[in-house]
DNA sequence: ATTAGCACTCAATAAACTAGAGTGCTAACA
DNA sequence: TGTTAGCACTCTAGTTTATTGAGTGCTAAT
């Protein structure tokens, strides 16, 4: 069967209705309030067509379609007009990356903020990928005897500490010539490519021994591959209880559980292609059994090659599709304009 | 009227009846299930003197009855029996706070997350209140020209950093040596204790002009300061949904959406006594109307007189408040033990 | 190819009924 | 005088039955 321009105005349709009303659509209901010059008979034996080809589904005989995750995907991917956003709406966003800025993480939650705030679905956001960035400084602070702290930032500007013991009788100004030291033969580097040969390189320095420098490698390790999950934001999560298909407990506490767990939303976050594009998923598309009948829509923004981080917008698979991605659009650019403003200054260059 | 023996008996019968079932409870459950050797005839003219007095209420006329807030409040003050704690029960408590420890706030969010795990209720906890606390280590680190990053260590210690400017022309050998007369300047006081005598005196160090100590003073505020919301911290916020009073949609959001605006679930922290006592606020005794049908049980803990956060369960009114406060009495020994091997050893006291 | 017409289906809502848990009151009892 | 048995009454929750209306699929006419 060919899906012809008729049968896709026709989807196309259902599908904006649907998305608007969350009601089953029926063939009288487009036949009035769409001006397709065809009876509701004819809609009729098209929409049978569409579900018999998979793009629309009945939940019950006598009821009128839905649509499918193939039907979505065929709108997001070909049907859809993209929306404008209103002023108020690029201002918001705007105005929310306005900040000052002190670390890349802030930046994010301000972005999943505004997101979940423009959109009125819940937004998840992962901060900065450690282990994938490379060392921009070093330095071992003295904070007492035996004890040490490191400071890490990376080139994305992003800071971890960690404590350490040290031996005793190290000296304060031992430390600050070793943080030199580190600091040069480390930067640029990722944590990968902090081999034996790098460490050896630094125990040519004069007084470092290997019982001093490995606790402070340990301790940078251990500040840049926790990747520990506070670095994930969330914003609205009730929001989904404001929609009619989440209105049953039970499909409610399923979806906010999966939130809970931050394990999942950090695999749904990091499940994505890596690419310039907004990234749509749409119902089963993600494989948690949990939250089949919802879409996610992310985007992940980068510095160089250096992933940065990815801000998500998770509804029902009756989303919004057009205003979300072209938010997430308007983020994006405007996300990426200031990464460059925060990481360009610091770099000078 | 007299609330005599018997009538505290038949109170404490019926909330403990009540906090399992969430049934409205009648005179004959009672006359059957415990041994007071009563008719349900007596019950009930009983239950009819405790709900003139305001302990009971009655959902309507031909139900049995359910403890009011006043109820309760007599209940967890004085009529309760203690629970002891299963072995699983403690020994889970103990284990996870045994993790290596970085930073206070992980062992606070470890406790946070075994607190709800073992009531089934929600918990909210927040970190170190930093403005209580006093300075331990300062130190102005170059990043690169023109840019410095200030760490802030403080007594309990909790580490902050901020990005600040500097003069372009300074070097790094000046920033030691502003390190250590701020280190040695600074430690011991709290962010209010910095006031301009103090200032004066860093000033008199040779090199230090107004230009460069004050965005360094600022950087250490905005640190200090910045009681930001990430450091408020929940575990099991669907669990909730569990329990029948709140299978309704709009109760389950009324109570999501205050967990989800983190300043109310700070205020509600905040709201504590403090003092070494388990708090317990029980239904429209937190003033805030969302959440008069919930009970909070809260601990405050802190390091001589340094507070250093708050854990708490929150859960509906009907809540097993023996069991709760028996696993935050535990939780409480257990963390100030944590606390004082922590801090104690990094202080070398 | 399109459409009007009609019989049929099914969910949702309302109305009527039933069952049962629980109360309050009264009168009898120890 | 406190306690209890007994009974009429109340109210909710659950079940059954009937009704409505939106929507479909099919057929025959255009």
């Amino acid at each position: 069967m060919y899906l012809d321009d008729r049968k896709r105005k026709i989807l196309q349709a259902i599908i904006d209705d649907y998305i608007d009303t969350a009601e089953p659509i029926g063939s009288r209901t487009i036949a009035r309030k769409h001006e397709l010059g065809l009876s509701s008979a004819t809609i009729r034996n098209e929409m049978a067509d569409l579900e018999e080809m998979g793009f629309l589904a009945q939940p019950h005989t006598s009821a009128g379609r839905i649509p499918s995750d193939k039907g979505y995907r065929l709108y997001v991917d070909e049907l859809m007009k993209a929306r404008e956003l209103t002023f108020e709406e690029t201002d918001s966003i705007k105005r929310a990356l306005e900040i000052r800025i002190n670390e890349m993480t802030q930046l994010i939650r301000q972005a999943s903020m505004i997101m979940s705030k423009i959109t009125r679905y819940t937004s998840i956001a992962m901060a900065p990928q450690l282990n994938k960035s490379t060392l921009k400084a070093v330095q071992v602070v003295p904070i007492q005897d035996g004890r040490a702290l490191i400071i890490v930032v990376t080139n994305a500007n992003v800071i971890r500490n960690s404590f350490i013991k040290i031996p005793d009788n190290v000296s304060a100004d031992f430390l600050i010539m070793l943080s030199n030291a580190l600091n040069s033969k480390l930067n640029g580097l990722s944590i990968d490519q902090i081999n034996s040969s790098v460490i050896q390189d630094i125990e040519k320095e004069p007084g470092v021994t290997k019982e001093i420098i490995m606790p402070i490698l340990e301790g940078i390790a251990d500040s840049i591959n926790n990747i520990d999950y506070s670095d994930i934001y969330m914003e609205g999560t009730t929001n989904i209880l404001n929609y009619p298909e989440f209105m049953d407990i039970v499909k409610a506490k399923e979806f906010l559980n999966i939130l809970d767990e931050k394990d999942m939303v950090y695999k749904l976050l990091n499940n994505q292609n890596v690419n310039d594009k907004i990234n749509v998923q749409i119902g089963a598309e993600n494989d948690i059994e949990q939250i089949k009948d919802c879409s996610l829509v992310t985007v992940t923004y980068s510095f160089g090659n250096v992933v940065l981080g990815t801000i998500g917008v998770i509804g029902p698979t009756r989303m919004e599709y057009a205003k979300v991605i072209s938010s997430m659009n308007f983020l994006k650019r405007k996300l990426n304009e200031e990464i460059l403003k925060h990481i360009g200054n610091l770099d000078g260059s």
